[in-house]
RNA sequence: GCGAAAGUGGCGGAACUGGUAGACGCGCUGGACUUAGGAUCCAGUGGCCCAAAGCCGUGGGGGUUCGAGUCCCCCCUUUCGCACCA
């Protein structure tokens, strides 16, 4: 009988959604492990890089629980979102039916994969059920002005016709269709994660199995420094500016401050300025450039001298107040004190503009001549021309400096963030309704918590022009005010689907639960998540807002951690070759692509394609579908392939190719177990020792590598012990007994990749019970050792003959046995022997002169 | 520019704390069995050389060591992240 995959798989799928193998009873099981693919967005078609993510997953959810731990392993949709709404306008579908429907695929496609989920614990965004304590959560944070609205220039995507978080625009463009995002002035609603800046940065150090990068991302984010506000005079203002430095024990060279053209100042220093209708005019133009523009011209830097000045608290002297388009109104406080000749910006902008640089810090033992430098000194040194702190080393010099200006109350320690306010507000029909009432009367008003939830309206307009479907929906937005009863409006923005994701995790624990967010005492049983995977896009993102709302639930007591997730594990892309058009730059379908003398080309004109390897998505045509390839080899193949391709950390380019290698492994298996079973001797064979050596060798190897997630070489591993059997079996071996307690113990270590050929082959050999639910094996020490060595002998380094001596070889018969051997003999007649490297078991090198 | 990671056969990739470089697989070559093969099986497959012996070989150059893919220094390349955050 041939390995039939089609007839195999669909069967075990079936047995095991029918014994709900994968179901756990949370508020029993002891020995617990969480874990957790980030949860997809049901876009409605997985490849099969979608798919290594999830099957990585798996492979590890089934080890673990053959290991005997309660795995928990759940999953859910992120099902809030804008391509719903763009098919509602494109389609005329209703999101909610766009998005159930490809829910419904999804879900058949992890099926057809054979990955089990806990899927008594589903959960969807979109479902009222789940999005009502969003809107729970949300008035809890409003209650703890941890959720404030506020005008405040945005981040404004026009073909999303949204705004964005910072978090969102990456390089200035709209980090999901690729638009430069402008800027506008608008009213919002912000979460306050700032306050939790300086928790979610030290909370990183105690991640230790988080990838070091993912932490570095974060921190950079967060970017906490420390350095001193402090105010200089301005006479002609009659108040202060206040600027942030990390620098303060340079203020004796700060030369000039520049403010932001944004600095609300400005106006009035710029006021009686004989040039201001010029510098008003420029300031205008930066003003209405776009961030991504205004850096790159900024790398050139601009600046308008104001014709006022500022007085430096410490040397006194008056110094000129500009305007330059680099400093940034949001950070800091807009301002800054210019230390030319140790700030690499401060120094162009100098130079540029004719301003004169003192030195207040040099290298220890030279001395710096202002005039020469080509460059500013930023490092630390020593402060000198500083008067008071003249002589100290630069961190020293900092904080006496810091002591000074507090003593003089002219400003303060200070640590600021590059962190900024979580903007959650969107103006799109498809996401959680924000729960709040405009009343003239009362003003903003938070929807009583026994009104939860606000239900999305599904009888809205779906027009695709600017502005959100629900303002225009008067059912939805005319309310009574909850307080006063008077004729209100609804709010109609609603929340970035990233709320819904940054505390789902905790959810899956008390999926149904009509009655409050979640169970603590279970969800403090069961989480930390104690394994989260996913891509690493998510880096700052989903993490950040995660590791927050944590903190949140935290400070509200609801549960007793910090950090939701304990370990995390990117797991790397799928790429594939695509072709281009190198003239028209567009990418060919694979199907449309034709060759000669191997090359590709394309067209009626006949263009040579370029082959790139990249991201699989649709605009590059180089996607791969599941579809085929389970239908052509099934999904064991799949998964083994593609857990075999790379480390799973890596990037790893598809091959169609090297599927056919996974797929002929299985038929091996198979053929194999098909082999076995005609066996009749139930005698031990002393032929067979060598197989049941690899054997137990490869149960530990394997076992170490599901722990390190090496699983391209545990897939190696066990292709050499199915390749020892098939020695055993070609060399005539007899044994039932051991070539099927061998092979058994292959299929339970198969299982975890290819757990529908190992299900079929354990029942076929009678095992007991579905082998998901077998135990893992363990290994017998006293099996796994050779009884011979391979003793490699170099002479001076070099390799020049192996010895095969018994185990129990003593030091002195190797070295014997290596100076005697032929090969080795030509090298060391004649020469002195001036030491002897024994490695026991492994290795005699004997040095000669 | 700054920071991090990585460079190993034709390809994907192995090599634990320095100890036989290239496991495993793809591809390729030859053979067997076949009406046929994108099936299966056997053998071979880093380079130089007909072969053996030998020599060379882990991006390049130096170094440490009995011994270096692995450790140290310099350089090159690629990928990723940050890029005026004062």
């Amino acid at each position: 009988m041939p390995y039939d995959p089609q007839a195999i798989e669909p069967k075990w799928q079936k047995r095991w959604a029918a014994e709900k193998v994968a179901e756990v009873d949370v508020s029993r099981a002891d020995q617990k492990y969480y874990m957790l693919n980030m949860f997809p967005y049901p876009s409605g078609d997985l490849h099969v890089g979608h798919g290594r993510n999830y099957i990585l997953g798996d492979a590890l959810y089934r080890f673990l629980r053959m290991k005997g731990l309660a795995a928990l392993n759940p999953m859910g949709w992120d099902a809030f979102g804008l391509p719903a709404e763009n098919a509602a306008i494109k389609r005329g579908i209703h999101p909610g039916e766009w998005t159930r429907s490809n829910i419904a695929r999804e879900k058949e496609q992890f099926r057809r994969w054979g990955i089990l989920y806990d899927w008594s614990k589903e959960i969807a965004s979109c479902d009222p059920a789940y999005y009502r304590w969003n809107q729970w959560l949300f008035l809890e944070m409003f209650r703890r002005d941890l959720a404030y609205r506020a005008k405040a220039p945005v981040n404004w995507c026009p073909s999303c016709h949204t705004v964005l978080a910072n978090e969102q625009v990456v390089d200035g463009r709209c980090e999901r269709c690729g638009t430069v995002v402008i800027q506008r002035d608008l009213e919002q609603w912000f979460f306050r994660i700032t306050r939790f800046a300086d928790r979610l940065d030290s909370g990183l150090d105690s991640l230790e199995h988080w990838p070091e990068k993912v932490k570095t991302m974060q921190r950079n984010w967060i970017g906490r420094s420390f350095g001193a506000d402090v105010q200089f005079e301005v006479p002609s203002l009659g108040r202060p500016i206040t600027v942030f430095t990390t620098r303060p024990d340079t203020i004796y060279g700060a030369t000039f401050m520049v403010l932001a053209p944004e600095h609300p100042d400005v106006p009035a220093l710029i006021e009686s300025a004989a040039d201001g209708e010029e510098i008003r005019g420029w300031i205008e133009k930066v003003r209405n450039q776009t961030n991504l523009e205004r850096q790159s011209e900024a790398a050139g830097k601009e600046g308008r001298f104001t014709g006022q000045s500022a007085i430096n608290p410490f040397t006194r002297e008056s110094i000129p107040i500009w305007l330059g388009n680099f400093v940034l109104p949001q950070y800091g406080t807009g301002a800054i004190m210019s230390v030319p000749a140790h700030d690499q910006r401060d120094f162009e902008f100098a130079r540029q503009f004719g301003i004169p640089l003192r030195v207040v810090v040099q290298p220890f033992g030279e001395m710096l001549d202002a005039d020469a430098m080509t460059e500013a000194f930023t490092e630390a040194g020593q402060a000198v021309n500083s008067e008071m702190i003249d002589g100290k080393p630069t961190q020293a010099a900092k904080e006496a400096m810091i002591g000074e200006v507090e003593r003089r109350k002219i400003g303060k320690r200070m640590v600021r963030y590059r962190l900024r306010d979580w903007l959650i507000s969107r103006q799109r029909y498809w996401g959680t309704p924000i729960p709040i009432i405009f009343c003239d009367g009362c003003g903003t008003v938070p929807v009583p918590e026994e009104q939860l939830p606000v239900e999305l309206p599904l009888d809205v307009p779906f027009t695709g022009k600017e502005g959100n479907p629900l303002a225009r929906t008067p059912s939805f937005v005319n309310v009574e005010c909850p307080k006063c009863g008077a004729p209100a409006r609804r709010e109609t923005d609603t929340m970035d689907t990233f709320v819904d994701s940054s505390w789902y995790y905790a959810r899956f624990i008390s999926a149904h639960d009509s009655q409050k967010i979640f169970e603590s005492s279970l969800v403090n049983r069961w989480l930390p998540v104690d394994q989260y995977i996913g891509g690493i896009e998510h880096a700052i993102l989903h993490l950040l807002y995660a590791r927050f709302i944590c903190r949140v639930l935290y400070d509200m007591k609801l549960v007793d951690f910090e950090e939701p997730f304990t370990r995390l594990f990117n797991q790397g892309m799928i790429t594939k070759e695509g072709y281009r058009d190198p003239d028209t730059n567009a990418w060919v379908p694979l199907d449309e692509v034709q060759w000669r003398d191997g090359a590709p080309y394309h067209g009626q004109d006949q263009r040579q394609l370029v082959a790139e390897v990249g991201k699989m998505s649709k605009s590059r045509f180089n996607v791969v579908p599941p579809d085929e390839l389970i239908a052509r080899y099934g999904a064991d193949t799949e998964r083994v392939y593609t857990l075999f391709i790379a480390p799973p950390e890596k990037e790893a380019a598809w091959s169609d190719d090297g599927v056919i290698g996974a797929f002929r492994f299985l038929n091996r298996v198979w053929a194999q177990g098909e082999q076995i079973l005609t066996l009749q001797s139930e005698l031990e064979d002393p032929d067979a020792k060598k197989m049941i050596r690899k054997s137990h060798q490869t149960i530990a190897a394997v076992t170490q590598k599901m722990e390190r997630f090496e699983f391209n070489t545990a897939i190696s591993s066990l292709m050499e012990l199915s390749n020892s059997i098939g020695e055993y079996l070609s060399a005539g071996g007899t044994s039932r007994k051991n070539s099927s307690e061998t092979f058994l113990a292959m299929l339970k270590l198969l299982h975890p990749f290819a757990p529908h050929i190992t299900e079929e082959l354990w029942s076929r050999f009678g095992g007991q019970g579905m082998i998901v639910k077998a135990s893992w094996p363990l290994a017998d020490q006293s099996l796994t050792a050779e009884d011979v060595l391979t003793i490699v002998v170099q002479v001076n380094g070099k390799l020049r003959a192996q010895l095969a001596l018994d185990a129990g070889v003593t030091e002195e018969q190797a070295v014997a046995e290596a100076k005697a051997h032929a090969r080795v003999l030509p090298y060391t007649e004649g020469k002195e022997l001036v030491k002897t490297i024994y490695v026991p078991g492994k290795l005699v090198n004997l040095v000669v002169r």
